[in-house]
DNA sequence: CAGTCTATGATTAGTCC
DNA sequence: GGGACTAATCATAGACT
């Protein structure tokens, strides 16, 4: 019952993780709902995990791509302003993604799991 | 202090609405960053509103460009597209990135201006 | 209009079935 | 794995500065 404060990093058990992502995919959404209709603004967004087989997405495909459109449309400088150098953005994917890759390997080895099909990421 | 229960429709006083906005705009992209980083899934957001210039994006304007890739480029239900390895993929990238902005430097050394900031790049 | 405060309703981690 | 439950933490409406 929500014991302890929520240890704000990757949950390594894979049934807790993936029952922590079912109930706050819903809030989340939720909450999303609730911005939009409270204040009648556009917004949208995708969520890609190993637990849909399509990403989730709101408020619909279509809704979802109007609002690419809009921002794709959007002048460049806008887009990049708060962009980190590009370099270092990606070295931190790569730092990332890798860490992933052996947590994976680790808890494939766990149970047992040989994957020698690719590894799906989500950064 | 939350004194009812909220009234799940549009807010109509103007100054409510955007104190409001302000404020669950905030705990939303909270609820995104802790999903993301909980699961380890790849999520993006998109908001526009009246109240700020440029839309608010998680996680960032590189990011959600790259979750908008996916979602565009999505494959049929059952296609099994060859993934290379995500670190070979990323420092394929990096490598591409920096050539572009040396290139883009020495473009503008010739032109006498001066980039703060960061290239926009097509992928 | 932007912060801060805080009581209260909402969310959710851990558990049981 | 999927609900249901419930206590514990979290988010935030409204008041105030």
């Amino acid at each position: 019952m929500t014991r302890k404060k929520v240890n704000f990093a990757y949950i390594t058990n894979n049934s807790a993780r993936q029952a922590t992502f079912k109930k706050r995919k819903k809030g989340l959404l939720k909450k999303i709902s609730e911005l939009s209709t409270l204040c009648a603004i556009q917004i949208c967004a995708i969520i890609y995990s190993p637990y849909d087989l399509e990403p989730e997405v709101w408020p619909s495909p279509l809704g979802v791509q109007s609002v690419i459109a809009r921002f794709k449309n959007m002048p460049k400088a806008g887009q990049s302003r708060k962009m980190m150098n590009l370099g270092s953005f990606l070295r931190q994917m790569i730092t990332k993604s890798e860490e992933q890759v052996k947590k994976q390997q680790r808890e494939n080895r766990e149970r047992g799991y040989d994957p020698s099909h690719v590894q799906e990421l989500g950064w």
